[in-house]
DNA sequence: AGTGAGAGTCGAACGGTGTTAGAGAGGAGC
DNA sequence: GCTCCTCTCTAACACCGTTCGACTCTCACT
């Protein structure tokens, strides 16, 4: 009955999941193990290093990632790779802002190796699978972010944004279309980048 | 000499550009301004306000953007329009940490505005002009987000992760080779994009 | 059995943070 | 003279991450 880092990881995912990445503290995560603050130094070195902990655990989905199947071609490979990672980040609140704060995921190095192998191994210059891949993950980061980012909570005036900018919401409207999701825009810009 | 909105927010880029993002703080910004911090709160709503306002600041030099000169090919143009965004948030230490916290950037948006239009007048769909401008901003927020990452602070095993990851150091290698520098990695990165 | 060394937890405190309430100074307009 | 509005203040609240040193408990070894 122990406690041990596995555990204060696992409490602080919950945290995360209930209150955003505002709301994880080390106090309330201390009370949540029933333990008070000063004990998880113990466990962790830091609010970084749990942050750090906590990217790794949101992106442990993607640990089992298997290189293309024979016959499958590379772009629906990545596409997919893409998706779990979105997937990944989008199934808790605020994940791509804790991904995005941790320094450089060990699991997002292993994704980017096989894929950017997986690329090369397939036909692709070195250099363009690296680019195809690099591009990929920090689109991937950088759109799931917006995803997760608060809508704009002022009063938000729709007809004179719409105003300033038309061709924008044009674009918007005629994308959400006939029941078109906010996966399928995901999927369809990913499309763009690993375009043959 | 009185204080108002544009002044804090210019001692704040200030404030931001000497200690980052952590560094900026309602006391200090106010002991700058000399004057006490509840005094802020009369020019400013929130500290997320003040965090959008300074988005807004950082991204003001993309507000005089000019469409396609006449001659010129739509994809170049916008590599130049991405450039600019990168040179922008670079400028500023923790510069897309602060874009990427505020909801949305009405700057963004006429940037986003002009850019759909101006692919769209050059012959392209509306939908892939959206598309290709969506990646193209939120490749560029994610990679300058990881451009401005912290280094890995911990003792960092070069070695063991080349082990782990050959081919991804690899193409790191590759890629710095003759003298490449961060702005060409950008650059290339960004034709993947807009590729035609 | 006694002792010593860790492992794990604790209370207390430090120096900070954003934010609110309410009082007051100063000038403009009647 | 008086009121209204703008702007700044002091004081305080409820937190935050983090450090220090003391305490308990368990286990291995003599």
């Amino acid at each position: 009955m122990a406690l041990d880092r596995e555990k204060v990881i696992a409490a602080a995912v919950e945290l995360l999941d209930e209150g955003g990445l505002d709301g994880l503290t080390l106090r309330r995560l201390a009370d949540r193990l029933g333990v008070r603050a000063p004990t998880l130094y113990w466990h962790v070195k830091d609010k970084a290093a749990l942050i750090t902990a906590l990217a790794e655990a949101i992106l442990s989905d993607l640990r089992d990632l298997r290189r293309p199947a024979a016959g499958e071609q590379w772009d629906d490979w990545l596409i997919g790779v893409a998706e779990r990672l979105r997937t990944a980040m989008i199934a808790h609140p605020d994940g791509a802002r804790v991904v995005s704060a941790a320094p450089l995921s060990e699991t997002l190095a292993g994704v980017s190796e096989l894929a950017i192998r997986s690329l090369f191994t397939h036909g692709l210059p070195l250099r363009q699978a690296r680019l195809t891949v690099l591009v990929m993950v920090r689109f991937t980061i950088g759109h799931v972010l917006d995803e997760q980012s608060p809508r704009p909570a002022d009063p938000f005036d729709v007809d004179a944004f719409t105003e300033r900018h038309p061709t924008l919401v044009a674009a918007i409207g005629d994308y959400l279309l006939d029941g078109r999701t906010a996966d399928d825009l995901f999927r369809d810009a990913v499309r763009v980048i690993v375009s043959r």
